[in-house]
DNA sequence: ACCTGAACACCGTTCAAGT
DNA sequence: ACCTGAACACCGTTCAAGT
């Protein structure tokens, strides 16, 4: 026998209950707040508390910390998905490039621990349904540096992962720094100094 | 009325009493342990159970994780600080500083963790009593690079903290990878090739 | 279909009571 | 002088019982 109309998981779309449709969106609310104050590693417990729901309920909705991320993010994610694809027709190469490394860094200290969560959740293990959204955001910051590698503006022997890795981690060594925005720019200048190619 | 032979502090020399003694180093030697297995975040429970001793006494002898760790890296710390004394006076400049950021990220890989701990506990916070092996790493650190500068082979405005800074993320970026020395090499690498000068 | 909240298994840290 | 181990305050996660 076959199920036509979804199977049951609560992850297969918005709930439909009024009462849940509102939990839901309370979570998710809460959950950004809480992301603010507290990092990506606040706790659970609370975010269900200040929901007004049981802990249980948090879980049903979003089974991981992931899941509720991913919620909070999405726009943002989408956002810089965006400006990449548009920065693919920008004249200069390299700072298009440039221009959609420094927005990925801006993006990664959203919210502190993000970089260390994404960096353990995705880069590491090769997890088999890799969240869209980082799917799509490798996806542009590959055919960004390809551009970049094709013009002849990119050094040579610079691996993807490798830049991405580092802006993960350009990131997360500026999270926890009084001006982490300055502090971010700094490093990212310095290893884009190191992505030209000798003259 | 002043005392003069040592305030009571468990942490102003090495325990007296025998059975002290001994639970001192059996800490020592089951948090080296630890560590290697599970990295710097070790269930500090645990390492005082494998050691033999209740929780209360770990507290007593490493009052925090960072005494704890201090003590396990002691000596391969000091080793880091003699190879950079020694490579002040090698030859190429740039190659010194080199091969010492390449021994700096070798460090930080040695337990995982590592490299989160020391950012967080060391370079943002302006702790008072610094540890002094931060300090003795850091002005090797700033001798081999205001040497290199000296010598014209190092990129303008390439800050002291924020190199070592980058040193750190590295090992942090690579920590969880399959093969993490490799993987550091390859963004060290990037990282160097940003710190010289263009031509 | 969805929610509750107790239960479980972990943490780190403190401190009164012992030896 | 030093150690023990219970107590406390936190976690995340699961699941039987409810509505």
């Amino acid at each position: 026998m076959i199920t036509l109309a979804g199977n049951g998981s609560p992850r297969a779309g918005r709930p439909r209950r009024a009462d849940a449709r509102r939990n839901h969106e309370q979570l998710v609310e809460q959950a950004r707040i809480a992301f603010a104050e507290s990092g990506v590693d606040a706790s659970l417990d609370e975010i269900a508390r200040r929901a007004g729901v049981a802990s249980g309920t948090l879980y049903r909705h979003f089974p991981t910390r992931l899941d509720l991320i991913e919620k909070v993010l999405a726009e943002r994610i989408a956002e810089l998905v965006d400006l990449g694809n548009r920065l693919l027709t920008a004249e200069d190469e390299f700072d298009a490039l440039h221009t959609w490394l420094r927005a990925a860094v801006t993006h990664a200290l959203t919210y502190r621990g993000l970089a260390a969560f994404v960096m353990n959740s995705a880069l590491d293990r090769a997890d088999d349904p890799v969240p869209t959204w980082h799917a799509e955001m490798f996806a542009v910051a590959a055919a960004l540096l390809a551009r970049a590698r094709r013009s002849g503006t990119l050094v040579a022997g610079a691996d993807d992962t490798d830049v991405l890795r580092m802006v993960n981690a350009i990131a997360w060594a500026a999270q926890d720094t009084p001006d982490s925005s300055a502090q971010a720019d700094r490093l990212l200048a310095l290893l884009v100094h190191g992505l030209r190619p000798r003259a």
